[in-house]
DNA sequence: TCGAATCAGTGACCTAGGTCACAGGAGGAA
DNA sequence: TTCCTCCTGTGACCTAGGTCACTGATTCGA
């Protein structure tokens, strides 16, 4: 019966939409898995990619370093979430570091198995499409940001997305539960620990926000819309 | 005889990799021809997106623009580079500004006939995937180049990946001809036209590059590798 | 429950690079 | 040629935000 639990994860895995059952089966073969402990590296930027990620549970972000030791964060990926290489390209070097940001469980799968499943497999390839675009549209708001927008507007907007992604609870629309360090915060942002709290705080002076541990009220959220333009 | 000329032309579209001449032919009978003079949108950052664009001659370039009026290019699309959405995405809406550098040629393939064409021919989906997957590769670049790296960096990185994509001329390796204004470098780069001209300065004056009138001469192709660290 | 380590806030300082302003080219139409 | 427009270089100035250096909070393992 853990098997079927195991397929019924798969399911839904967004690389894997609208496979069988009998598919899904042969998926589960060529599947291994593996747990990393929080700050373990998966694989790190210009290293061969000699195979595929999928998150179980728990987080990773891809991110890249500068040589001052800055980082810049691409993305957060989350159960569900595949990291892909592109399955036709000559070079398989992965273009960011993956590290996991809590304790993962993920699967991966050789890069030989991926390559077959993706010829022998249609839906495979759209899904991947569909992947890949989402995420050039992630990327180029990205880019954007963190070339055209200041950091506190980066900081607002970020806010606002957690805030319109996370769960309502109850009574309690307005607060943000926030199970990042400032530090990963900035990271994403592509900023420092240190201004990410500086303008924190200034939201907090000017009401538009209170500070708890790991949580932020939004107080004002029509003011915070306003800052974005 | 035209008509040869049309599926030869096609031949060389990366989309349309693998194609056999009767499904080259069936691509042909879908396809537009339209002009755009130079500065001519081809389409605004927001906009639906209703058909998909293949340059046939000039460049295009893929942009977003700030509030107060600056630019970052994303990317620079020559002859027979594709500008696609994602076929299978729902919300059909354009993340950048497509804007006409050159006077350019493009076909163009509306929605359904491009939907229907990534359905019925799997071949495309991988050249898709292979699009997608490379303009990954580079949007993660930038923006760990905007994000990470300061402006000499990206200026030097600039000259040095446009001197490797030029083709030599004899006895004239070390000419680069630039056919850029100093403001659209800046863009490509996500800096300011005088930063873009100071540093240029710069470099000449360390003896590095000599400044011609739409040409660079690389002094010491050396001694520019070393900056990038 | 008590260190030890990791987080968070804040002040002081500095610099990369954006903005403004202007002057000298260089090409193009008339 | 002359005027006009667009491109380029450079100086002056200013500010967003990065870095350093602390001091308090929290959290957590033993």
């Amino acid at each position: 019966m853990a098997q079927d639990k195991l397929i019924s994860d798969l399911k839904s895995v967004p690389l894997f939409k609208g496979f069988s059952e009998s598919e899904l089966g042969s998926v589960k073969s060529c599947l291994r898995e593996k747990t990393f402990d929080k700050g373990e590296v998966l694989f790190r930027e210009g290293e061969c990619c000699h195979r595929v990620f999928i998150v179980r549970s728990g987080r990773v972000k891809l991110c890249r370093t500068s040589s001052t030791g800055r980082e810049q964060t691409l993305e957060t990926l989350g159960p569900g979430d595949t990291c892909a290489c592109n399955p036709g390209s000559s070079t398989w070097s992965c273009s960011s570091t993956a590290e996991a940001v809590t304790s993962v469980q993920v699967w991966f799968l050789s890069r030989d198995d991926y390559i077959r499943m993706v010829n022998s497999n249609s839906k495979i390839s759209h899904s991947l499409n569909l992947l890949f675009a989402k995420r050039l549209q992630s990327f180029s708001s990205l880019i954007e940001e963190v070339s055209l927008k200041d950091v506190k507007k980066r900081l607002v907007k970020f806010l606002l997305d957690m805030l319109h992604a996370s769960v309502p609870q109850r009574g309690e629309e307005n607060l943000l539960s926030l199970p990042f360090t400032r530090e990963e915060i900035a990271q994403r942002l592509g900023a420092a620990r240190e201004t990410v709290a500086r303008y924190l705080s200034e939201l907090k002076r000017d009401k538009l926000i209170d500070i708890k541990p790991k949580q932020i009220v939004i107080l004002d959220k029509k003011g915070l819309e306003k800052l974005l333009f």
